[in-house]
DNA sequence: CTGTATCCTTAGGGATACTG
DNA sequence: CAGTATCCCTAAGGATACAG
């Protein structure tokens, strides 16, 4: 994505993901496990189709998420996440923690916060044992 | 920052300290508790001084951080984290273990990283604590 | 030392049309 | 449906000078 600053970890890592949308593509496929194009196109923040192109092509080439064939509709194509994009849930768990004391939570994500609020261990293993799952 | 996109905590939460320079000025504090306009200046991603002023007026605006006099020297201006902003030390620490596993971590900051490995949550009360108290 | 101000360049992004 | 391509604009960023 950008060339690189410094050896830091958090630098390194904001490189590959640390733009305004790549996280929310990352959230969409811990959301739903598989999107289409099309699908992170319908997601609220109404990203561009230009942009969303560009983003999916950096976390390909990093490792982040791949790609696959609809089983059933060859014309489709969805995107999941590798264990490399699966090890980001926590991070994401912590912002939604972060955001739950600080922002104001929509209610359809409340029963989410609360799952995560009741055991965020228990949470994150399942989570994880649900996205490398095949099918 | 930017404006609203959606009502998601994750996307909301980007908006505030989702670029590519305010999770290092948090990273800073985190690590140094209190810093100067110079020492941010000072790290290694070589922010330019322009770009510090914003966001430290934005990580203001949001509460993230404070400022005070430095004790000894009325000239000097410290920064530190807000309760706001030392809640977000989950996020770094969570950043941090994905780097531990996908990016290569250099010698100044591995001791750092098996402080975390060893019991996560016990180094984050620690840091929270550390960080909260006066002085 | 802590910022402001300015200039200039580049990257990110919105809108929309279009192709296999 | 899954993208590419284009145009155009704005925000982000680097360099540097300078002011209180």
């Amino acid at each position: 994505m950008s060339k690189k600053r410094s050896d830091c970890p958090i630098s390194c890592s904001l490189e590959i993901w640390g733009d305004k949308w790549s996280l929310l593509i990352i959230r969409d496929l811990m959301l739903k496990k598989e999107c289409t194009y099309g699908e992170f196109l319908k997601a609220d923040e109404k990203i561009a189709t230009n942009i969303l192109a560009t983003r999916l092509q950096n976390l390909l080439d990093n490792g982040i998420i791949d790609k696959k064939d609809h089983p059933d509709n060859k014309l489709k194509i969805l995107y999941f996440l590798t264990q490399k994009g699966i090890d980001l849930i926590p991070v994401i768990v912590e912002i939604n923690l972060w955001g739950d004391q600080y922002l104001t939570i929509p209610d359809d994500r409340k029963k989410l916060l609360e799952e995560i609020k009741k055991d965020k261990e228990a949470f994150i293993k399942r989570a994880k044992a649900y996205l490398s799952s095949k099918k």
